[in-house]
DNA sequence: CACCGTTATTCATTTTAATGTATATCGATT
DNA sequence: AATCGATATACATTAAAATGAATAACGGTG
């Protein structure tokens, strides 16, 4: 008892040290997946456009196959959608942080037996 | 094959949602055991002396009982060591990063099999 | 009691990150 | 071809983080 102390774990995905994924790019894929937009998404996560724009970008050109197409001009200007490889890698990562999720727990139970 | 990715887990001790420990602040905690001064494991991780200091605020703020105590004038004008306490947490941190990291590694070597 | 090197503290400056604003481009639809 | 809303892009501004420089305080030691 007494502790309150608590472990967090961030997982980020990186390829030769540039990052690839973290979970702020992948909440922002989720919201573009939901709106159809970049610039819908970007807005609903209080983020700018450019940043959310060079996120994409830069996922983009990591990734061996994209993981958002984007459209623009046509009907209602355009928009982005996310690819197929674009939704196994959320659900992959979603994997990821899961299981470290569940280990973080564990050893969070045991953090205030043992120390701290 | 191919793939090149790499999981990165970064661990940080929070308390009340308030960071208490992550990999730097421990670094610095050993440094300043090999070195007996702030003021030399600072220059030593190229950080500034205010913000090494802040940081061994924050953690004994945080903390139950300190991790450093320093000392000011007398010889070689004062110095800091580390607790016993400080040197616990230190090596629970690092058990904790052990138990990410080895998760870490068994999922970096599925992960080419099954995705990215 | 003067000296020394470190801790402790403040504040202006620099550096870095993020944002706001503005504008061009695209392309289906009307 | 005019319209519309989103993408694409540049650039100045703002915000936040880190640093540099300066100085006071401390307390053994000679």
């Amino acid at each position: 008892m007494e502790s309150k102390f608590a472990i967090q774990c961030s997982i980020v995905v990186t390829k030769f040290g540039e990052l690839f994924l973290n979970q702020k790019r992948i909440t922002l894929l989720k919201l573009i997946k939901e709106k159809g937009s970049i610039n819908a998404a970007s807005r609903e996560l209080r983020m700018s456009y450019q940043q959310a724009w060079q996120f994409i970008r830069e996922m983009n050109e990591i990734s061996p196959l994209p993981l958002v197409v984007q459209q623009r001009g046509g009907v209602n200007g355009g928009g982005a959608r996310i690819t197929e490889y674009g939704e196994k890698t959320i659900k992959e990562f979603e994997k990821l942080v899961d299981s470290f999720n569940s280990l973080g727990n564990k050893l969070d139970d045991r953090l205030w037996l043992c120390s701290f």
